[in-house]
DNA sequence: ATGAAAGCGCTAACAG
DNA sequence: CTGTTAGCGCTTTCAT
């Protein structure tokens, strides 16, 4: 059995040579001699000896890892729906450049701001991507201003930050302007918590399609719920109860979609016969309902892609071509509308 | 702007003092000087000292990070739809912890052997905690047997080795047992590809329900899968063109189940009246389907914590009071059975 | 072409 | 109680 963890200085001594010779031969430079660079090769692949990288990273200052931090909110974290097709991405690029991927649940707003100071100071990582928090949020804004290299999977405020975002006051424009297209005139919108940005800009598609096509904005007819298939139930309730007309709803995400569909059905309201239904996010579950839920389509394993390859761009300090990459969103249409 | 890096050097130039003595005042050694440390304290307070964790781990031998390592085969990896509730729980004890968390796509098996011995060499992670894949990953076996820190979600074919389990054989049993309490005689078991591990538990569980219930376990009952819905609506349509009698489906991951409920619904035949289906992990869509899918609940966010816990105690060199931990199964009855 | 030596930031043994 | 020193594993001048 080899020993387990071999260093370069037991390269160098079984090799006979000095370890900066056995760095240098290892890293192919050419100063070194074709027949000891050979030889400390053939050393090293006998010892099995794997660099390690903490020593490494010491010296060159820096980690060759990304972290991807997202908060601990009751909303998104984990059990976002498409979460795991973000990592995918983030994941397969990553991997083609031997970077490491540090996952870091950020703590919540009520937390020591200086736990984010941390993650920019230790040097565990070399760069982030930053999932979208609520804009309220005053430590994510705390790095973004930091001049870390930070990738923000949203749209920030400033325009001096590097984002992968999604189309989403767009989609929400095609979403809505589908169901009015289908005939419907008076659509429910079904928003998320408003301090998110990803729910003002689809509250705001929603107002533009209305406007565009000669419909009155109702403050009325839109319901602020918090995401959950619980929350779309209820929502749904209450807009029975209210008595309100309605002949359309369209709902920030596939979630909060499913719940409202669940309990309009429930109520004998048909679907899309009495009420058409569009949702957010194309989600697997989605296309398992009866009928299929209409939705938006967003390539969140692509747009992990392009976050993790901005991100490298500016590690390797290229000159990024495109500052804020807007990856559009697609409409999916199914039984429900 | 205060300088990005602050260094222990810095802080102990300001404060009048040693390195070492600064190191030791931060770290609370009661060796130094109540007035010496609160100096220092103080400084490095001010100047938002941050210990560059590199420098740390390179000295202690230790990276206080810990590696969740899984297979990218197209069955499992992020997809899988507990994955993100495992990375909740294994996250929230390293959090306490302050740990951090790692997350490494492990190459497929015709990749070189060579990149596991990497993860465990580099000194990146003190420990690994370990997806199931396919037992035939040789890969995987190699980790496990180089007596590095490893908790396997699975079961392994030798006792060494720490894990926490799923109940697999036991909640096909009360699967199986299920629809046979409800009368069901002859019952289909769809089952996934026959390598994994835990394909092959399920279907264990499965016969030995019909054994105890003095039922006749017939191989032509059985079909085999790749744990996809299409998969489980290809089943279903061969099973309608084989033209063989049954009266459920116990399919080995709810998935399948959700597919083949489709594909039975399409086909005319009603559920749970003609045929009961019962799936297996308790994704969230099970509880959405109309009618919902009966299924088998395993807690994946108790076993990710479990599992960290696990690794913990091993790092920290304690005994472990249990090597293998066995989490229990429930069945949740729903309208399909 | 190679080796000696310094140093990344930190901690700990040892001296004083 | 505090400072000096050494060294974790690696890379990179600077000599030779």
């Amino acid at each position: 059995m080899s020993k387990i963890h071999v260093t370069l200085k037991d390269i160098a001594r079984v090799a006979g040579v000095s370890t900066a010779t056995a760095s240098l031969a290892l890293s192919g430079d050419p100063r070194v001699n074709v027949k000891t660079k050979r030889a400390v090769e053939e050393v090293a692949k006998r010892l099995n000896y794997v660099p390690n990288e903490i020593g490494r990273s010491l010296r060159a200052k820096k980690a060759e890892t990304i972290a991807f931090i997202f908060p601990n909110t009751p909303h998104f974290a984990f059990s976002h729906p498409y979460f795991s097709q973000l990592l995918e991405g983030i994941s397969e690029i990553l991997v083609e450049n031997s970077f490491h991927l540090m996952l870091s649940v950020s703590p919540s707003e009520t937390d020591e701001a200086a736990a984010y100071d941390k993650i920019l100071r230790n040097r565990r990582a070399d760069g982030i991507i930053l999932w979208p928090a609520s804009i309220r949020d005053r430590n994510i804004l705390k790095i973004v201003e930091s001049g870390f290299p930070v990738v923000y999977l949203g749209r920030w405020h400033h325009d001096e930050i590097a984002t992968v975002e999604r189309e989403d006051v767009g989609g929400a424009y095609m979403a809505t302007e589908h169901l009015i297209k289908q005939g419907r005139k008076r659509i429910v919108h079904l928003t998320g918590p408003l301090d998110y940005q990803v729910s003002i800009d689809r509250l705001e598609g929603y107002k533009r399609a209305l406007q565009d096509n000669q419909l009155l904005f109702d403050p009325g007819m839109v319901i602020e719920k918090d995401f959950s298939m619980e929350g779309g139930a209820e929502a749904a309730k209450e807009l029975l109860e209210s008595g309100r007309s309605f002949d359309a709803l369209f709902a920030a995400n596939d979630r909060m979609a499913i719940g409202a569909m669940k309990a309009l059905a429930d109520s004998g309201i048909s679907v899309p016969q009495d009420a058409a239904i569009v949702g957010y996010d194309n989600i697997e579950m989605a296309s398992m309902m009866s009928p299929g839920l209409t939705t938006i389509d967003q390539p969140m394993k692509e747009i992990g892609k392009l976050a993790a390859l901005k991100l490298m761009a500016m590690l390797n300090g290229e000159e990024l071509q495109e500052l804020q990459t807007k990856v559009p969103a697609q409409l999916i249409i199914r039984g429900s509308s």
